[in-house]
DNA sequence: CGGCGAAAGCTAAGGGGGTTAGCTTTATGG
DNA sequence: CCATAAAGCTAACCCCCTTAGCTTTCGCCG
């Protein structure tokens, strides 16, 4: 009987497809094994287990975040950069249903990549609010702010928790250019 | 051997707090029957299963956040309702960190106890920007820019996901005050 | 007060997912 | 060409959920 040939590498990536398309949840050792075309105490050879990949797949979501974050601020400034950062973010939690979630996990401490991926990403929000002339503390605090209000609103979104006809993309428009006054007015309040 | 007594009431009671104490995703039947003293299977005499647990949980909770928000708004109004509602919504989370995931579901639309528990969370949301003279389309935003910003706080909160050592109360507090000059110069934009 | 019916609780059984142990087989490099 | 490390497999076990069907308790009504 041939050999399957996978490696961990794969394995993450499979799962990716997997998840996004029976949701993060439903996304099982035992699905991937057989999508894989493989016994599932076979995936052990790649994975430590069920919490180590969903481990791997945050890692794999969250740098892929932070690529479609740098890309979409890359030569955009200020509100600009804002709303094209913002709509990254939406999109790829829509695009990506099952890696999205998969996200909420603290970064692994002792996993570097996990870190730099992290990072990467927060980076990418970072360097938006200097165009707000925003550093320090402050900078911090915006930057929280912008992943909470996006996070927030895409997994309300993703939730259903939206319920009033008021279309949706609308609020989205209008919450980013809320955070846009709010950051622009920052300092003086 | 006497009888336990237990109604659907005292199950989703008990869920609750055994939730609270070992997280939301581990409320399990086999855990919640162990601590009612009672077989498992005798719980389907109360619950129609796990999901059934789990929305009945996210009713509980619902209807526990409307109570608190609407406590926290009355008799304020403007930046003050909106710090006292910002502030009451994410201790309750904090307090309850079993109950609060739970919410994250769709509301059930056959159950006219979700919806009522539902609406009125968001009303008590709803009303403050009447203090903000947002009203409409607008009043609508804005609820949900509130919602996503304090959910997704709360969340990243929880999961960990903040890693710098910048005082998160503070930055709470900074997203409140920003969310604030935004309502306040919403029209003028 | 006695018994009857509804409902509470139980045991048994089966299904699905995760994990470990230990074996077989494949591929690879010396 | 063969030795060894790694890939994959089967078997077995655990935990949780669910259903079926039985027993027992409680409350009510004759």
């Amino acid at each position: 009987m041939p050999r399957a040939g996978l490696t961990p590498q794969t394995v993450v990536r499979e799962a990716a497809v997997l998840a996004d398309e029976v949701g993060h949840d439903r996304l099982t050792l035992a699905a991937l094994a057989a999508r894989l075309g493989v016994a599932l105490p076979s995936l052990y050879k790649h994975v430590r287990g069920v919490d180590a990949l969903h481990q791997k797949l945050a890692v794999l979501a969250t740098a892929e975040i932070a690529t479609e974050l740098t890309t979409a601020a890359a030569g955009r400034a200020g509100g600009d950069a804002l709303r094209a950062t913002a709509t990254a973010f939406r999109e790829y939690a829509r695009r990506h249903p099952g890696r999205y979630p998969a996200t909420q996990r603290a970064p692994d401490p002792d996993d570097p990549e996990h870190l730099a991926a992290a990072e990467r990403a927060v980076g990418a929000i970072y360097a938006i609010l200097r165009g707000y002339d925003l550093a320090g503390d402050a900078a911090v605090d915006a930057t929280r702010m912008f992943r909470a209000a996006v996070h927030g609103f895409i997994t309300l979104e993703a939730a259903g928790g939206f319920g009033l006809p008021r279309d949706i993309d609308r609020s989205f428009d209008e919450m980013v250019a809320a955070l846009d006054t709010a950051y622009r007015n920052w300092r003086s309040r």
